[in-house]
DNA sequence: GCCAACGTTGGC
DNA sequence: GCCAACGTTGGC
């Protein structure tokens, strides 16, 4: 099983949102970064975790966690004219955008703020940190371990 | 709103 | 294929 990490605006899309959606699940799509992309379409399989990222907020950090219930396949937004992730260049024939399911796991009671996580000398190599601007980035499984476990000690915002 | 970092586009 | 110009992201 791998780990990964999704970026989401809240005032897009937040945690509670998808905790909101019908069973839990919501797809995630939208995404228009190559390197992204090929995660979603290639590597993101289901049963990986995933840790979601409120990013563009007052207080940028890790909300929660999902769980992939649906790997890659075309995001139908790129076909529809009237979508804002519509993409002239792509076909059904030739998709050029991925998307995946995932469904809601858990809230953090206190969100991780990535100030304090960017000071942690356990995340220090994270992707997060190194190419912030990624929106959908592979997450070690130690990684994972200590931000679970900051999680659980609720360490608040300092 | 600023700006640094990064990605994409397009002329050559 | 290079690279300058431009656009976007995202923390502050």
């Amino acid at each position: 099983m791998a780990c990964w990490l999704f970026k989401t605006e809240p005032a897009e899309f937040s945690i509670d949102q998808l905790a909101a959606s019908p069973g839990g699940i919501a797809r995630w799509d939208g995404i228009r970064n190559y390197q992204a992309r090929n995660y979603l379409r290639d590597r993101v399989a289901i049963g990986d975790s995933v840790l979601i990222y409120h990013s563009s907020c007052k207080i940028p950090g890790i909300a929660g966690t999902a769980t992939v219930v649906c790997s890659g396949y075309p995001d139908p937004a790129q076909f529809d004219p009237h979508s804002p992730y519509f993409d002239l260049k792509a076909s059904p024939d030739n998709p050029r955008w991925f998307a995946v399911d995932i469904r809601f796991e858990n809230r953090f009671a206190n969100l991780l703020p990535a100030r304090n996580l960017k000071k942690d000398p356990e995340l220090s190599d994270m992707v997060l940190f190194s190419n912030g601007r990624l929106s959908v980035q592979p997450v070690t499984d130690r990684e994972r371990q200590h931000i679970l476990s900051l999680a659980k000690v609720s360490p608040g915002p300092a």
